[in-house]
Parts: structure tokens; sequence; C-alpha cells
RNA sequence: GCGCGGUUAGCUCAGUGGUAGAGCACUUCAUUCACACUGAAGGGGUCGCAGGUUCAAACCCUGCACCGCGCACCA
């Protein structure tokens, strides 16, 4: 560091260093290590997304946490990679498609899209990657995994086998969460309530009663979904009766697809009707006898609501499928998967999207005369997260997975109300700071108020529909062949079909599952020979190719549906490392130590990720998990694209540095809070890598080597002081660290260098840098060099650019072994705290402590004295101090430059005029001789507040120490506390009075 | 409806029973001094409200208000 700028410049390091930490290895985890363990997996970004700040702010703590742990001399894994994020992808391949070539991905085919889709990954995937060194991260890059990677899908493929013969994995036809945009079923998770303003409509319906063959009507169980529904038997006849019923809705383009109307059986004004029926108002055209419905009576009606009648559209409603079923009512499916209307819903409403129709439905009431009103009314509705419109509850063929794991996940979180408490944290058992180990230990959350929310979700959970109809992801790895196959057959090809499928049932391996299903049972395989089955499935393991292509040519195909993305990520702690094929990282660094992510994917990653490690691992997947804050703009909204506050972390590091950017970000995230990103944050980052590059600059400029031998006799005051303080700020960091409070941790180090290293020590210790003692300047240069490469270290997980460069430039990676910071302070050991041996040796005490503080005090009061006199900060004069005791040449000098005074005279005899001003504390009297041209008054102001200030406070603790209950009842120490709190307070009183009486006189 | 979190200086937040704190912002002063990406000094708060426990409450308890979030949800 010979020619040293005088201002940091980040860009022309950050690169510099980080090619330096890649060609050296440094962040290669190497399982054979005998160090012990340290590993992270990464939340894997979308592929084709672009670094955002909730990025920044997650990867700067995995960062830290990982680079602490090396210096703590773990073997450290921080395992990256990407998600293929299935519905994000896609579309944004769609969109480009549609853009660039006008087509869609049905002009393409499925094989010809999803090489587009690979291109596209080929291309854009990179960047985030890139992204994420530019901040800093210490990714092992050489393990960089992706979630379809050939070996991850085998491993999605395995999982899915295993769960599928466990029965876990079925098939089903269910009510699921459509979304009508990207066109696929989602998880429950993936549907966000939203309240939305729109109408409750009433409208009445006339009821009706059927004379003849009435007892034909139930019989509407055998009907398929779709049929058209006939509620009136051919012969029988329609009565009208003079009663109607009012139903209110909030869907009225449902209408037509009603099969029921319901209401409470002990609702007293309507249960008599139960048993008869209405013609349902709609689709118009239709003849009454093909609208009319069954009144039924249901324990979910709630009479206090609405109307108490309920219309019942299965096919649109969750709740009114499960009536539905109770009732074996039919299940009219009035929409297609796109949201709009199909031919069911009548002439007027087919072909329009279900919000038009259901304007259109209102007009149609309206002229029929049997609308009753419209009431403005506000209700929660489900909107599909990704597309952000209202999910269709729709019935379809879908692929289940009943939870595994559950208990055992459920019991392996500490809970927030057994714990210890705060102070609980990975350092609670093991003094080092490194995360507690043992077979019973339980998995920590931080702020474990979220074991909360995770144990009440796994209470909760139903069934996870993991099948996506999309072509960009995991195809699911069962092969099936409907009835339709055995109508086109020979007997020779049935037996050729009914030999191999007996062979694949065969198979002990647990690679080929087979199913069969006839007239809607299950079957033995056994009983396969006997029966024309409806439908056959087969399950594969990875490696069965030749299997499927036999499937193929007898007539099966594979399922066209995919698994949803967090199927594949929910493996993602032992993927990554190699399960099932290769063990040997799995062996070193599972289960991992520490999980760092947003609270948003508590249930979608991190409970399914628990699950599936205690599943398929039968253990853990991390012993602590650390929930971020979610990152907000200064006005406290979420960020988005929308809103345009969103700023791009890139720019940020091109303007302020790395380093600036991840010291700003910690600093304003506190544990468990949400983060409010203003850029003044990076900037007072910026700024402080600036302090810290010029403290190492001024130390060069003293010249010489670095200092090893500190000697204890030399020492002076502020020297002691300071490595006092240095020893504080190791504990408190170290601490925070360790309880994962690593706004705390950024805050002393502010605290620490800033404040009591720079403004205090450096500029105290000039008064020795500055004489021609060269023993002494010499021993405070090994002081400053001792201070300054602990505190290099302390910096390096939060600021790893700018204390590398340091670190070399200073000469300290010369003092330290190679593989412990000779090479690279990433290496380097982490500080530790003085212990009594070190604070003996060079005679650290408290007594030195409190001079130095009493003394700092008394020079704030002497800066005062300028302040108050109007004296210019440039303007130098002449202090007279008379002291209270000893006092030490070095010390006046201190005195003289820290009051930026001309001269100190000290004078032990000095006999104030009364113009002086004077300050008065334990260290003697400072007096600033006026010679006329001063601000009495305002001095005397000053004099008067302070009088003040001491009666209220002594009075306080006078009235205290007056309260026999407080005197009686108090511990011995905080006795002793108010006793001398009333003395100082005196003390400082007696000395105002005089101060103020010496001008007055 | 149930649950969680929050309410402290103009702003953002520390502060788990014993003297109310930090950073930013603000006011004033200082640029050949390692650093103006700087230094020095200063002003600014009945700790959301009401009760209770205690010698002592920002802190513990009870209730309330407001803000935010999660879960559930009736058409």
């Amino acid at each position: 560091m010979s020619e040293i700028s005088k201002a940091y410049e980040p860009q022309s390091v950050e690169d510099k260093w980080y090619d330096f930490w890649l060609k050296q290895n440094c962040f290669t985890a190497d399982p054979k290590s005998s160090k012990p363990a340290y590993s992270i997996v990464i939340p894997p970004p979308n592929v084709t997304g672009m670094l955002h700040m909730g990025h920044v702010l997650n990867n700067t703590i995995q960062d830290i946490l990982s680079r602490k742990a090396r210096m703590d001399g773990k073997e450290v894994l921080w395992l990256p990679g990407t998600d293929h994020a299935g519905i994000a992808t896609q579309v944004q391949v769609e969109k480009a498609l549609k853009k660039e070539e006008r087509k869609t991905k049905y002009d393409l085919g499925r094989e010809e899209f999803l090489k587009r889709v690979w291109a596209w990954k080929e291309k854009h995937g990179g960047i985030i990657i890139n992204q994420l060194k530019k901040l800093g991260a210490s990714c092992d890059w050489t393990r960089e995994r992706f979630t379809m990677d050939p070996e991850y899908s085998r491993c999605v493929q395995k999982v899915f086998v295993e769960l599928y013969k466990k029965g876990l994995i079925y098939r089903g036809k269910r009510m699921v969460n459509w979304c009508p945009v990207s066109q696929t079923a989602l998880s429950d998770e993936e549907v966000e309530m939203k309240p939305q303003k729109g109408f409750m409509y009433h409208f009445k319906v006339q009821v009706a009663e059927i004379v003849g063959q009435a007892s034909s009507l139930s019989q509407t169980s055998g009907r398929k979904d779709g049929d058209r529904l006939e509620a009136c038997p051919t012969g029988a006849e329609i009565r009208l009766t003079d009663t109607w019923l009012t139903i209110a809705t909030t869907r009225p383009e449902t209408i037509p697809g009603d099969t029921a109307v319901a209401v409470n059986p002990k609702d007293p004004r309507y249960a008599h009707l139960i048993g008869k029926h209405i013609i349902r108002p709609l689709p118009i055209q239709l003849p009454p006898e093909k609208k009319l419905i069954p009144i039924i009576g249901d324990e979910h009606v709630d009479f206090e609501f609405g109307t108490g009648v309920l219309k019942v559209t299965p096919a649109h409603d969750k709740a009114d499928f499960e009536i539905g079923q109770r009732h074996k009512l039919p299940v009219v499916d009035i929409m297609n998967a796109n949201g709009t209307m199909n031919d069911l819903a009548g002439e007027s409403l087919a072909g329009l999207d279900r919000f038009e129709a259901r304007s259109v439905s209102v007009e149609r009431l309206q002229e029929l005369g049997v609308m009753i009103e419209e009431k403005p009314y506000e209700n929660n509705v489900g909107f599909s997260q990704r597309a952000d419109v209202p999910i269709e509850p729709r019935l379809s063929e879908q692929w289940f997975l009943k939870y595994p794991s559950v208990e055992s996940s459920k019991a392996c979180v500490e809970q927030a109300d057994t714990s210890v408490g705060r102070a609980s944290s990975r350092a609670a058992n093991d003094q080092d700071g490194s995360p507690a180990t043992s077979p019973d230990q339980k998995m920590r959350f931080h702020p474990d108020r979220w074991a909360k929310v995770y144990d009440h979700w796994l209470t909760n959970i139903q069934d996870w529909c993991i099948s996506r109809q999309l072509w960009w992801g995991h195809q699911i790895p069962v092969w099936r062949r409907g009835p339709e196959w055995y109508e086109k057959q020979t007997k020779e090809t049935r037996r050729a079909s009914y030999e191999f499928l007996q062979q694949v049932s065969s198979d002990k391996s647990g690679d080929m599952t087979l199913k069969g299903w006839a007239a809607n049972a299950e079957m033995e395989p056994d009983d396969f020979e006997f029966l024309e089955f409806q439908r056959v499935e087969v399950c594969l393991a990875p490696g069965k190719e030749d299997v499927a292509r036999k499937l193929e040519d007898l007539g099966f195909t594979q399922d066209p549906d995919v698994l949803d993305t967090w199927f594949s990520s929910w493996l993602w702690p032992f993927a990554t490392m190699g399960w099932p094929e290769t063990i040997e990282t799995l062996k070193k660094f599972y289960p991992t130590t520490d999980l760092v992510t947003g609270p948003d994917i508590i249930f979608f990653w991190v409970a399914r990720m628990i699950m599936a490690g205690y599943e398929f691992m039968g253990e853990m997947p991390f012993k602590n998990v650390y929930f971020t804050g979610i990152i907000r703009d200064k006005q406290g909204r979420k960020m988005s694209k929308t809103l345009g506050n969103s700023p791009d972390p890139l720019e940020l590091i091109a303007k302020y540095g790395a380093d600036a950017l991840r010291f700003g970000t910690m600093r304003s995230a506190p544990l468990g809070q949400d983060v409010l990103f203003d850029e003044k944050d990076v900037e007072l980052g910026r700024n402080f890598c600036n302090k810290l590059w010029n403290a190492c600059r001024f130390r060069q400029m003293q010249g010489g080597e670095v200092q090893g031998e500190i000697d204890p006799k030399l020492l002076s005051s502020d020297d002691k002081w300071i490595l006092l303080k240095l020893d504080a700020a190791i504990r408190e960091i170290t601490e925070a660290l360790n309880t994962y409070n690593f706004s705390t941790a950024v805050q002393a180090l502010y605290r620490f260098f800033w404040s009591e290293y720079c403004d205090w020590y450096v500029e105290a210790s000039k008064a020795i840098l500055q004489s021609n003692d060269s023993a002494r300047k010499a021993n405070t240069l090994a002081v400053i060099d001792f201070v300054l490469s602990h505190t290099l270290r302390l910096f390096h997980p939060f600021l790893p650019f700018i204390t590398e460069e340091l670190w070399h430039g200073m000469g300290f990676s010369k003092e330290m072994p190679e593989n412990q910071g000779g090479q690279t302070i990433m290496f380097a050991p982490w500080p530790k705290a003085l212990d009594e041996d070190f604070k003996n040796f060079y005679g650290l005490s408290g007594q030195d402590k409190k001079f130095i503080e009493t003394r700092n005090e008394f020079i704030v009061q002497g800066r005062n004295l300028r302040r108050n006199a109007n004296i210019p900060a440039n303007k130098k004069v002449k202090f007279i101090f008379r002291p209270a005791g000893q006092t030490s040449a070095t010390d006046v000098e201190v005195l003289k430059l820290l009051l930026n005074a001309e001269t100190v005279e000290v004078n032990p005899n000095f006999q104030p005029s009364k113009n002086d001003l004077a300050v008065r504390a334990d260290l003697g009297e400072l007096f600033l001789p006026l010679e006329g041209l001063i601000d009495v008054e305002a001095e005397k102001a000053r004099l008067k507040k302070e009088i003040e200030k001491a009666d209220t406070e002594i009075s306080k603790v006078e009235q205290k120490l007056a309260n026999p209950n407080f005197t009686e009842k108090v511990p011995a120490k905080v006795l002793e506390e108010h006793r001398q709190r009333l003395a100082d307070w005196q003390n400082k009183l007696a000395h105002a009075k005089a101060a103020l009486a010496a001008l007055e006189s």
C-alpha cells in the first residue's frame, strides 16, 4: 500500500479479490477435511431472475455466516444454485415467443418449446449467479446446482416413485384452485385471499312441485359430468306454487351450473320446502322442465347469512362441491379452462369471459323480473398469486401428495413458549459460537415466533396438489392407458400386454410400480388377467427408459403434467449434495447448519424441506432457520416493479461498492423486522469504508513496519482504554453474530471503530506520534497495528473486499501463517476476546477505563467552553489547567490536542480572574481566560441550565433515598449506585454554582 | 373470527425492572490536519391510552385504541 489513494475506490479492488479467491479455491468445500463442518444451502433464485434487494439481504447474511464460520476454523460449504421456477420461466419464454415470433407454445409443440426454454435458460441463467459474485458471495461454485440438472431430476423422480409406491401420491378428481390465465392447477399456498368490492345480488325463484313420478328424481347420481341436467322425468308434470324463495349470491354467472338450492333443515322458514323444487332462471332459452332443481337440506347453510337460501354450484365452488357430494348432485361445469363460459351456460353467456358473463346474467335476471336487489358488497376472493386473477375452483384430475413425516416435522422444531428465551442461541452450549449438535437437539427458528406459525400450518395441512398443466418442469414419471385401448386390440396384443405388465408388477427392485383400476375399483395385480381394466398406470424410477418405450408401444402415454416447482425445491438440501447417488458430501455436510430465508416461503419451502428431510434422510435438514425481514422502501411499501421503488443492486454496487451495499443493508436489518431500505444507508456504508480506508492510510503515513510487540511499560491510558474497548467490541460482535443479531453487530462495529477508535483514540495518540519519543511512538504504532488487525478481521464477514485489500496492503497478512491469514484474511482466525492473562500482563484495568472516560468528558466540557465563548473552531486559544492530582506530560499534551489549544498551561495555584470561564471535574479545573472578547451571558445561561438539571436530578435521587421502603428493600448495589449518583450530581452542582458565582462577582 | 408482530426524538429503530439511547435529519462553527465520503458543539422525547403489580415500570400483568402481517371464512 505504498501509494494509497485519498479515497477508497471499490471498483478497482472488488473484482481483483473475487478472482483471487476463486483462483485460490477459497470457497471450495472439502468433504475430506478434518475441520468441523459448517454448511448452508442457498435458497435457489429463479434461474432467469435478476438480483433484487431481497436477494442482497438474504445472501449477505449467508455470506456473513459463511465467512465467520471459515474464520472460526470450520470447513464451510455454502452450496449455490438456481431453481427452474416452472410457471415464471415458462411465462417469460411464452411472452418472448409471442413478441418476437408471434407464436404460441402450441405452434411449436412441446418438444420444440422446451428446447426454446432451455436455450433461454442458457442465455439468462448465468446472470443472477454473476450478480451474486459481484456482491461477494463466497459460494462453492464448483457445486452449483440447478433443479433440472440430470442428477437432480433423477432425485425428484426417485422421490416421486417412493411416495407413489407408499400410496402417498395419488391421482384423483378433486376441486382444485384453477388459474384461468396460467391454465394450470395451483396449490392452496399459491392462492392469496384479497378483499374484493362487488355486489350481493338477491334474486327470486319460484318453488315448484312435481306431480307424478317424483320419486325418480333422486336417481341423478349416475350422470356423467357435463350431462345436460334434466331434472324432470318424462311423464311427470310440473306444478308451480305461489311460494318464491330469495337467493343471495355474488356470482350470478354460475346459475346455469346450479344443481340444487340448499336451506338449513333447522330453519323454520324453509324446512318444509325440502324435497320440493325450484326452477332455475338461467339459461333463459332452456324450457322449465330442464331447469328444475331440488331444494335440499344441509347443515352447512347458515341461516343468518344472506337470505338463508344457498344456491349450490358443485362445479364452481369448493363448499358447494362438498354439499353436492353429500347429496349426490350432478356437477355441471359451465366454464372452459381459460375462464370463459361454455355452451352449458346457455347461448347468451357462452364464449363470454366469466366477469362479462356476470353482468350479462344480471341483465337477464332483470329482464326476467326476478332480480330483487343489488347491494354493494365486499368479500374475500382467492387470487392466483402469480397471474393476479381470481382463481376458479374447478373439478379436475390432478396428482396429490399426502404429506409424509408430518409428526416428526412438528416435533423437531423448538416451540417459542418452551425455549429458554431470547438468549438461547446456537452458542448456548458451545463456547466458541459454533452450533451445538446433539442427537436430540431440536431445530431452532430465529426469531422463534415463526415456530408457532409453522406448527399451526402443519396441524391443518391438506394434501398437496403437485401436478401442474405446464410443460417446463419435471414431467410426472407415470405412464397411463385408458379403457379405449382394449377396444382396438386383438387377443394376441392383449396377451402380450398382459405378459409385459406382469413382468412389471413382479419387479422386486421397487423401480416399477403398477396400479390398475376396473369399474372404479383398484385391482390386485393377480386379477389383471381376468379383467379388462379401465385404467392402468405404471410409475417408473429413473433409468427405466427402455420400459417406458415398451409401455408406449403398448398404448401407454406418459402423463403430460409436470410437478409443482416446490416438489423439486423441497429436496434441495440433500439433492444438491448428491443424494442418492453419492454420499461423501452428505456425510460431511448434512444436516446443514443454517438456513437463511424469508418468512414468505415458510410453507412453500421450509416446512416441506423439513418433511422431506425426515422422510428421505431420516433427519432434519438444518439446525437453525433464520428468517429475514421483508425489504420495503423507506415509506414501508413492498418493493415492486410497478411502483418502481426497487433499486437495482448492481447500480448501487457500481455507485457505492459492494461492501457499502452490504454494510448499509445489514445496518438497517434488525432481527425479524422488515427492512426499510433507504439509499442513504448505502451511502453511509460507503462513508464507513472510506473512513476505514483513511484510518489505515493514517497508520501507513506514520511509516515503519508492522509493529508486533507491545511493551506494557510504555502504554498510555489511552492505549489501555482502546484495548479494553476492543475487547468489549469483540465480545459484543461475537455474541451478536451467534444470536443472528446482524444489525447489532454492525452497529457495534460502527461505534467502536468510528467513535471510539477514530474520534478518540487516534486523535489522542497523535500526542505521542507527533512527539520525538521514538520508543513510545513505536509502541503506539504497535497498539494501532494490534487494534487494526483485529478490526479488519471483525469487519471481514461484513466487508469482504476492503478488508482483504487492507489486510494485504497493511502487511498484516505477512504476520500470519499461510493458511491462517497469510494467504487471505478469509482464513485468518476470528478475534478472541482478551483474556485475564492478557489484561494482567498489559495492566488493563477498570481504572484506566474510568480515567479516560472522565478525561473525555472533561474535554467535551472544555470544547463547550470555547463554543459558548463563540471562539471559532480554528482559533487556537490558551487554556489553564489546575489539576486535582497527579498528571503526566502526555495527558496534558492530549488535552492540548483535543481542545485544539495553543497551550495548556499547568498551574496548580492558578487564581482565575472574574471573567475567566471554567469547568471543574474530578480531574481538575480547566480555565479559559477570556481577555474581554467573550459572551458571558451565554455562559451564564448554560450554567443556569446545568444547575437546574442538577437540581432536578438531585431531588429525584434524594426523594428515592428518603423513602425507607426504597433503602430497605433495594439491593445493596442499586443503593450504592444511587448514592454515587447523588454525590456526582451534587459535585456537578457545586462546580456549576462556583463558576456562575465567579462570572457574576 | 383466531393468531402473531408493532406503537420510544422530525424519520428509522435499539433499549427484559434501577440516570431514556443510536444513526439519519436539523442548528451553529471549522477546510492547506488520514478522511468534507470530514471534525467539533448543540437543540429535540409526559416511551399509544387507561388501570394494576412493585420501594421503583418504556420494560411485568389486565383492558382498550390504532397500524402491519398470517391463517380461516358464509353463498
